[in-house]
DNA sequence: CACATAAACTGGTATAGACATCTAGATTTA
DNA sequence: TAAATCTAGATGTCTATACCAGTTTATGTG
């Protein structure tokens, strides 16, 4: 299992021996494993090489210490998944329903003040501006504007849109999303989403505004959604930094 | 600088202490910082304790290490922030707001099928229900209401709530939240919302309902909050995980 | 001067041992 | 029986040392 004339380093065999236990469940979460004066018995390595191998699982989240106790086994993350960073498209597949879209409209204006300050551009640049119902299992779920500068996706087309408009950028134009800030608050549904979601009027509705980013930093594309309140909750999960 | 009898380990001494120059800009981003063994001599302690510190720092994102090379401070993350995963309290200092709380209610209840489902106890076990107004420079901003299970907060008084309950929980109970995953709606404020935050009836507000784990996975605590939409935007920043 | 080589650094890996602190269970005591 | 104490074993901290493997700089040598 250990092999100490291997160029690799002892810790980081072992700490592969240990995460391949976890991720075929040999190790079950809540498991206490082996204390480190063991496993250095075991494998006759010194206790210190064992932390180490350890410690980064630990920090990998693999496992937690308990001092006094032992070291446990985490459950399994339930998903890395796409910590939010989600197309609608994706989102409703993962909620198990079947995502749709209909185009309202698709233009190219030129940016206002504000759009242009949140994207990074100078007022006036030519931006496109696509309006569309999202629909999840043929029920109007949200209105939705994507904001995209005309001169970082060229030759958009109302096809593509149809189809899917990110697999074209990340494909096609090799762009890759890395970052995006999401602003989220609720509101009472106006005239145009009362019209589009078939919603009462007065009815609440959960406003989303998401600016995504380049790797670079560069801003490339801000959405605004409005959803119906009562079909859908925005949900997400959150680590705490380690201070 | 460094205490050698002071209860706190010296490695932590040492990392507060490079942590420190790093943020004030006392160290500047790819400077190189002294080698292992220049602290380990200049404070007379262990070069592996040295170690210890400086990978922490470089598991936090504060330095990197060049093999052959030498340590160096890292560009300062844009954000390091607690990834949304904040109180009350950091929320609205990192607002620019004077946080402050009006106590409604605090009582133990039995809890009811749903909400002990969702901290993981069985129906009916002791929990602690506190109803806070929550306001910002004065202004009522929020209804929340938290359930915490007694067995794991234990002599909660209404006092330690009005000072700081996460700073209670963390220091004095020594317990660490490791993780939350939150659902965010929107919907027309009930009754006691109108009552308690001010405003008319059928207004707007974004109910965020939070529920936190320890390191090992164990439910913490339930959040429900309901916040003015008129006054409160939720924001937060998320990474494309790398696929 | 140009170039190879050696020396003097750097961080990376590993050892063996010591003592501290915390936990849980066994044991003793009131 | 119940409470207090002890103890074995777990992780946490720390030391002193050794050697390895890269990088840089000084030192010679042609």
């Amino acid at each position: 299992m250990i092999d100490k004339q291997s160029p690799i380093p002892i810790y980081h065999q072992l700490e592969e021996y240990v995460k391949h236990l976890i991720e075929n469940g040999i190790l079950k979460p809540d498991e206490a494993i082996p204390s480190e004066r063991e496993y250095a018995e075991q494998y006759q390595i010194s206790r210190m090489t064992v932390r180490q191998a350890l410690n980064n699982l630990v920090s990998d989240g693999y496992l937690y210490r308990q001092k006094g106790r032992g070291t446990f086994v985490n459950k399994q993350k339930v998903e890395q998944k796409l910590q939010g960073l989600t197309s609608f498209t994706e989102d409703m597949k993962e909620r198990g329903m079947e995502p749709s879209s209909r185009l309202i409209s698709f233009e190219i204006i030129p940016a206002e003040q504000q759009l242009a300050r949140k994207l990074g551009i100078k007022e006036n640049t030519p931006i496109y501006e696509i309006k569309r119902v999202r629909l999840a299992d043929n029920v109007p779920m949200a209105l939705e504007t994507t904001y995209l500068p005309a001169n970082l996706v060229k030759g958009l087309t109302d096809e593509i849109i149809n189809k899917s408009l990110y697999q074209y950028i990340e494909e096609k134009l090799a762009l890759t999303i890395s970052e995006a800030t999401q602003q989220i608050e609720a509101s009472i549904a106006k005239e145009i989403e009362v019209k589009h979601l078939q919603v009462e009027q007065g009815s609440p509705v959960l406003l989303i505004v998401r600016t995504s980013f380049l790797q670079d930093g560069t801003p490339f594309e801000l959405v605004k959604s409005a959803y119906r309140a009562d079909r859908y909750k925005f949900v997400h999960t959150m680590q705490r930094a380690t201070k």
